[in-house]
DNA sequence: CCCGGCTCTTGGGCGC
DNA sequence: TGCGCCCAAGAGCCGG
């Protein structure tokens, strides 16, 4: 389940892999992975030949390629990897994998891009690149201008999130996941986070104080970074990075996917329970119903 | 504007 | 053995 952690790892990959090439023919094998490309799969096709990919750049859980394209500049290439998305960069004589909805192949031939998504929760598509308020020179394709910057971002703003969290009538955890409010945290980060703030996800966001604001993301900070550090949070083989390498953070989490195993802090046992039609888990001693 | 629920999607796992 | 159901989850969308 990639969240900023992961897609951090297959950004660098990109980076080091992807930039700098361009992309000589490329063929749909799923068009609904080009569900949100609105002028349709031929558009697609026409665009992303014969570009070359001039960079990777990421916001939360998103990433896009800026590319020079025949038709002009200032467009990318939008990439969400949903729940299952992979980003691949392997030769081309390496059989298809299960699940391919996209090649790019690249200079020569001898390589390809692949875009692997089981579930289709992930997707591609073209974007133009526009300017960004608060800072001169950034760019960010058009229809993500809405996902706020994530916590490893250097101009995140604590004041601005706290801004909201004093307006806002709602749960801590429908706000770490928000992604307009700060972007990048998913269901596992958010429960490793409130695990260690000490805090249960039902806490009402506009009772907290501004240090418990301050301790919920620097915890969310905290442990996106060591799972950077770590390759990421693999449980199967769905996350994996450019090269197909699982990270390993998962030995490391303390809460998510640990119901009924006891709490690392205080050996209370920790426990599942429904919130926003997914699960959140929690330690009943350290992060109490308020 | 804000809130919260619905929807899309595939395949692994489990009960009968 | 096989069928059917549940679950995993991000984020756009829409009704109240």
């Amino acid at each position: 389940m990639p969240e900023l952690p992961e897609v951090e790892v297959v950004r660098r990959g990109l980076q080091s892999s992807a930039v700098g090439r361009r992309i000589t023919d490329l063929e749909i094998l799923d068009a609904r992975t080009l569900r949100r490309h609105g002028q349709g799969p031929q558009d697609f096709i026409e665009q992303v030949t014969g570009a070359c990919i001039d960079s990777a750049q990421r916001r939360g859980k998103y990433l896009w390629l800026p590319m020079k394209t025949g038709s002009g500049e200032g467009t990318a290439m939008v990439v969400h990897l949903g729940m299952s998305g992979q980003m691949l960069v392997s030769r081309s004589d390496i059989p298809d994998q299960r699940h391919l909805r996209c090649r790019f192949v690249l200079d020569d031939g001898a390589d390809e891009l692949r875009f692997v998504d089981q579930r289709i929760f992930g997707g591609l598509y073209m974007d133009r690149l526009i300017a960004v308020d608060d800072a001169p020179g950034e760019t960010i394709p058009s229809t993500i201008v809405h996902i706020g910057r994530d916590p490893l971002d250097r101009l995140f703003s604590l004041d601005e999130v706290f801004a909201q969290t004093q307006r806002r009538r709602t749960e801590i955890k429908r706000i770490l996941l928000d992604q307009s409010v700060a972007a990048g945290i998913g269901n596992i980060y958010a429960d490793e986070a409130l695990w260690r703030a000490g805090l249960h996800f039902a806490t009402p966001v506009n009772s907290m104080s501004r240090d418990e604001v301050t301790a919920i993301y620097a915890a969310a900070h905290e442990v996106m970074t060591e799972a950077l550090d770590q390759g990421g949070t693999s449980f199967d083989s769905l996350y994996v990075n450019v090269n197909g390498e699982s990270g390993y953070f998962a030995r490391s989490l303390n809460v998510y996917g640990r119901a009924g195993e006891n709490c690392r802090r205080c050996n209370s046992t920790i426990v599942r329970s429904a919130f926003m039609n997914r699960s959140s888990h929690y330690c009943p001693v350290c992060q109490p119903i308020p």
